[in-house]
DNA sequence: CAGTATCCCAAGCGATACTG
DNA sequence: CAGTATCGCTTGGGATACTG
């Protein structure tokens, strides 16, 4: 077991930035390529003021940007978009979603199908070491003090 | 954009499952190898009440499981082990722990660091397709409806 | 359409004390 | 040591109404 700082762990500023579930909804929404306020208050199915709270949230920590758009003929609306920081949580999302597939989802299976955009073929994540192995399990792992480490308890 | 219907997407049910932020450092603390609960308690500074209930929700959700030990001339205690359901988990702490190790951590860098156990190379979590492309962006996948897909909303 | 303002109520936190 | 019991209090959800 590795004798590491609890506070220091990446893990825990990460969830306090991404927060709490509805946070988590809103985010996948907008890597569906949902953009609106309406359409992503229609599909959450979350109250308009925890869906207005979330979105100037994540605006504020930079994972979405709101952006002005005008359609021809219509007034501007707005929109949200993710950031690049906002885009490098995709793996966050497709993690939860591979175990999701696996352990909560109905018989049905997976609703949703990752493909590679150049050849059609799924798409999985997967962990991978500097020397191209590819790792199973966790069991696999050694985790190790790296630069930032400060050991406490 | 696709079409499908939020409901049935596994985020969701997955994130209904790991629910809060406090749900999140216990399975951190877990897959450190902290197996107990005053270690767990300790190290993230959390009610004992929340651990409790946490800890209470995860054996019930199946992720960890109660298991009885005995230290020689020590009397019966028990400690919370990642079940294979939990340790499956992994790859969705990595992405955190990447994400927040570039986005959340503070200028001395990562204070872990993940090995592979057999070479000691780094390990990193990375989407690979099926033809065997690395993809560098979520801008590289198209989501397409699976087996199990309902189209909605 | 895209929010903000307001209000009420339920859930959950945090502290302290107690039990096996 | 490993929890359970209780409690005051704050936070945040959910509904409704209003504004640009």
């Amino acid at each position: 077991m590795l004798d590491y700082d609890p506070a220091t762990c990446a893990i825990g500023g990460a969830v306090a930035i991404l927060g709490d579930r509805p946070t988590f909804l809103v985010l996948r929404e907008a890597f569906m390529g949902v953009r609106r306020f309406g359409d992503m208050l229609r599909r959450t199915a979350m109250p308009r003021q925890v869906l207005a709270d979330r979105l100037a949230h994540l605006v504020a920590e930079g994972l979405l940007r709101k952006a002005a758009y005008r359609d021809a003929g219509q007034r501007t609306r707005h929109e949200y978009r993710l950031t690049a920081k906002g885009l490098d949580l995709y793996p966050v999302l497709v993690a939860l979603m591979q175990w999701g597939d696996r352990y909560a989802a109905g018989s049905a299976g997976a609703p949703i199908l990752l493909t590679h955009r150049d050849c059609g073929e799924p798409v999985t994540l997967g962990l991978v070491c500097g020397a191209r192995h590819e790792l199973d399990s966790a069991r696999d792992v050694t985790p190790l003090p790296g630069p930032g480490a400060r050991k406490i308890a």
